[in-house]
DNA sequence: CCAATAGTGTCTATGAGACAATATAAC
DNA sequence: GTTATATTGTCTCATAGACACTATTGG
């Protein structure tokens, strides 16, 4: 019987309460390391854990609640801040149903990757001073069923890292290909041949594209000034930038 | 506020009722062409329209959901042809949840992709009487939003095609080189070179593996006999069958 | 000066794809 | 026999990655 069909015949509030809701894994790089929003739980269940941020679904589509919670917990609602939100890439992760991952009632909820060149420290005293960045690798005994959500969205972010211009939602507007090749170290979790990169990078149309200027000064420890370069127009890496090490993912 | 602090401190049921369904987007191959299960509506809204099989989540997984709600329509919900179900490869697509994409009331839904082997048209008479195997390129104008999930569904299998095993998903256990070169056909829409594919398909690690078998017989109109294949372990297919003109997909 | 980094050059191994060749089986 | 198909061979070009080298800048 299809959806349509059911609906016709049935009372949908008849049946048990679901509830739809919104979880968003907000990545960001701070101090070369990848880092997740999250927030601390202060009553139960879970009391002490920390936990995706998320919530309810209104009247809006998923993307807009997405955007909301994010807003909401970054405390980047209004004024110049919150035109930083304009550059986070946002995309919808996989939807979490299964029964009982809430103890409470039956939940499903539709999980969201967010990319962010650097998002301030939410500040205490806003709605948002429980939440926080943490380093991935730290981020664990979330809440509920959050800990395989974040897996599932750094799988998917290291996977998109390979084949889309993803990593250029981790830098600024103007960055060098030293920044870009942080992120991919810090996402990735293992360092790049510093001239493979650089010349590989180049080599994929619309990839970047030159600004024609070149950064205020060098490394921390030395070095020449870098070119700066912006985001090309490609939507798709071809050829792709494969990560090494891959074999292990094979089987 | 996350959603636990959320949940708390409000009654869900005091919110809009929302209603989760799931859709499956089930493709096969039959006579060449790659095909989806439709159903015939007979009811408004969008009554003689055709729609993707689907229906409301129930007390279990999504997964469950998609899986029993895909058993329903073809039929294959009992004996000897369940077991055809065993060997359909499920996944979960995208969660489509616009509100006014149902006109009664805010559904969201959990849309899955399914490819199967080759499952029977599904018998007049029983409960799936008014669903059957469609081409994809005549599969239009269906109700609600699925010609977009359709859509998405199609890129999905047309991109997993390349980096995954998901083309042993459509043939039989054992098969022919050009059993799979067929699929991959079918799916991409464009013949392949017959003696760089079949090269190609070997030298993928754990794609395929030989069964020591031959084919009963040569081709329809002549040729040697093929020797027989399985699908391999490997769950990802490294180097990559890379589709041909993907320029266009680029920008 | 010294150390670190940006950027380029070179070499090798591998894969993609064009094209050709050979062998086998249906009709 | 004729034709289509399975399978293998060969050649060329592009790319990945290892490694080396030069130039530039901060300290």
């Amino acid at each position: 019987m299809d959806e349509a069909s059911f609906l016709a015949g049935y009372d949908p509030r008849a049946y048990p309460s679901v509830a739809v809701t919104v979880d968003v894994v907000a990545l960001t790089i701070r101090d070369g390391k990848l880092c997740v929003l999250l927030v601390e739980r202060g009553e139960q269940p879970f009391a002490g854990h920390r936990a995706l941020p998320g919530g309810f679904v209104r009247e809006e589509t998923l993307d807009e609640a997405a955007l909301r919670e994010l807003a909401e917990e970054t405390g980047l609602t209004s004024g110049e801040a919150a035109g930083e939100l304009d550059r986070v890439h946002f995309e919808q992760l996989r939807t979490y149903g299964n029964p009982g991952r809430d103890p409470r009632m039956r939940i499903v909820s539709v999980a969201y990757l967010a990319f962010a060149p650097h998002l301030p420290e939410p500040t205490a005293g806003s709605d948002a001073a429980h939440a926080y960045w943490v380093p991935v690798e730290e981020a664990k005994d979330l809440a509920f069923d959050h800990d395989q959500i974040l897996a599932d969205g750094l799988e998917r972010a290291r996977d998109k890292l390979e084949y889309t211009p993803l990593a250029t939602a981790f830098v600024g507007t103007d960055f060098t290909i030293s920044e870009l090749r942080q992120v991919y170290a810090a996402v990735w979790g293992e360092e790049l041949h510093a001239g493979n990169f650089h010349r590989k990078v180049l080599s994929v149309p619309g990839f970047v594209e030159s600004t024609g200027e070149t950064a205020a000064r060098g490394g921390e420890r030395g070095g020449p000034k870098a070119k700066l370069y912006r985001a090309g127009d490609a939507r798709l890496l071809h050829p792709a930038l494969l990560r090494p090490t891959r074999e292990d993912r094979v089987r």
